[in-house]
DNA sequence: ACAGGAATGGCAACCGTTTGCCGCCCTCGA
DNA sequence: TCGAGGGCGGCAAACGGTTGCCATTCCTGT
């Protein structure tokens, strides 16, 4: 295609085809979006006119009468958290495959802004891909019932979703850190709102107690760079020798901060990350983490979104699990003495 | 606001408040978005009528009378490069703030995409933000002529834009590394259709001539961390002690695979970066790179883009520089030997 | 040869807002 | 007292598609 077309105010219409090729302009419609309804050589004279006349169709035109609009908005809590590109690019690709319009939200961990948000979106889009929502689950529920809808990394009745299954993958990453001689692990708690940190926590306590060891829990931290420091010193007033933190942006302001004081990882204390996300591989030291599908989360999510979109039908299956596991890299290590 | 009302199903339109207040939709229409047109008394009315309905305008019916759609797209090259974070934050906030909605787009390094996609979304947003375009000056410019655009990071004529002026913080670079004692600094270069790589490489030749030293580069490479490691081989092959590269991502790529081949970073050669993204200060060593008001950047090209739709103006100034400067860590010390 | 029905295309209403234009009423100055 | 003009509100025509319904044509089976 000549890139100069592209350029081209768009301003040929629907009825300019019609009034070109002769015929009426709802079947110059019917051609164009519904093609078995229409016979095959009118729909052919039809198309061939709609391309030579670079015809581009009228979302906003198509959205008021039809409801559809070909849009789906990908909710995240925090566009700058490294964990969301894989979600990222995963439901871009799948939609883009699909010929959607791929609208991300940065809901700023707030609850609030999400629902908010979404109201007022409402119209301008077919369903939504909701991570890590911030919702209360009675609220989140309510949104499903009113719009299409798929949780990603949380689990609640009557909404779709696509959750990692990282409580295994915790229990993987004690059961390296009980083998490495660690007795006592420290969980560094995430946001306190979040599904994935319970059932992370939940999980540690499960394999730990299978063990007869005990567990503790600290924070919880918001789940930034930033709050590392915090995390990392509260550490250090246990005894623990080991350490799951929330997130992997956790884990690495732990890092540093240990660095800062001196605190050889993985000599003196062991850290373990969860998602594998961004600069998991070349912070220092490099951290063992628990790697999550996270692309193909997104687009699980997206294919789940998209059937229920066209087959109006409630979903098959209400949710999919997909598995985790652990990456071991520097950060964990014998416990000391 | 009561959260229920947020997900209550939007189908209250303006003539239900037409009706109700007795009012013609027209009216209502005026109240709402022309306000001085109405009287006080009347728009009073209405208003609240509006709120106790809980009234959403509908997008696409206004966007399709009116032309208007307030939303920006903002076109990224890749989401996922941590560059774009403070891009992108920047870009929301401002957005927001003004009312806009905030479009996102990822045009996969791909000039094709973007004239493409643009070309697609042109009836559905009112302008555009297009940062590191990939586009020819000329499309670029074409482009402008038909839609309100500002650029960043990329100077052309005719259109608005705003850049990060790395060329004198690379020049702060290579005074840093040629006082240190380096005498032989090469450039490794991004992606050939970018124009900061263009602008930091004469920067570089240009500083290094006042000092009478030679300067060589390499590449290009794409500008990601797999890059990193053909990066690094072909520096090796030289003689030269220190490097600038383009971004912090091949920058990061090629400490690690300096690590991997035994070579001390910044004991045998030191490495700078640019733009001082997210991970630059925890890889190891910890990288010296340049810092770039990213995220002001976003902000001031919002401005300039919604002073541009409100006033209709072309723009007071055509363009605006930002400073950048250096930030020294631990990847760059003294010349061997 | 004819009723029944499928295939195909046209008509016109409608989606929710915006906006040009017109008309009413009130006020103000002469 | 009357005309001009401003303030304010209503009418109706867009905007560019989609879709329910109807008319026509052409098969098909009997």
């Amino acid at each position: 295609m000549d890139s100069r077309d592209n350029v081209q105010r768009s301003r040929v219409t629907i009825n300019d085809i019609a009034e070109a090729t002769g015929f009426a302009a709802s079947t110059v419609s019917r051609a164009l979006s519904r093609p078995e309804r229409v016979n095959a050589a009118t729909r052919e004279r039809i198309v061939a006119m709609a391309r030579e006349l670079s015809y581009v169709p009228n979302t906003h035109a198509r959205a008021l009468t039809s409801g559809r609009t070909e849009t789906v908005a990908v909710l995240v809590s925090d566009v700058t958290n490294p964990f969301y590109f894989g979600l990222i690019r995963g439901t871009q690709h799948q939609l883009r495959a699909a010929g959607y319009t791929h609208l991300l939200i940065d809901t700023e961990n707030s609850g609030e802004l999400e629902s908010h948000t979404l109201s007022k979106m409402r119209q301008s889009i077919d369903g939504a891909i909701m991570a890590t929502s911030r919702l209360s689950r009675r609220l989140l529920a309510e949104l499903a019932a009113e719009l299409p809808l798929v949780a990603v990394n949380r689990m609640v009745r009557g909404v779709e979703s696509v959750v990692l299954d990282s409580p295994s993958g915790v229990a993987q990453a004690a059961e390296h850190l009980i083998s490495l001689g660690h007795r006592e692990i420290v969980y560094l708690s995430g946001p306190q709102n979040s599904w994935a940190n319970e059932a992370r926590w939940r999980s540690l306590v499960t394999t730990a107690a299978r063990h007869g060891l005990p567990v503790h829990r600290l924070g919880p931290f918001p789940a930034g760079r930033m709050s590392g420091s915090a995390a990392a010193d509260a550490l250090i007033n246990t005894r623990a020798t080991a350490c799951i933190a929330f997130n992997d942006l956790l884990a690495i302001g732990m890092l540093t901060r240990l660095r800062e004081r001196g605190i050889g990882v993985p000599e003196e204390i062991s850290v373990v990350g969860c998602d594998d996300m961004f600069g998991a591989d070349f912070c220092h030291p490099t951290l063992t983490t628990l790697a999550a599908p996270i692309e193909q989360a997104g687009r699980v999510a997206v294919s789940m979104l998209l059937a229920r979109l066209n087959d109006g039908a409630p979903a098959a299956r209400q949710s999919a699990v997909l598995p985790t596991h652990l990456i071991v890299r520097e950060s964990t290590g014998p416990a000391p003495r």
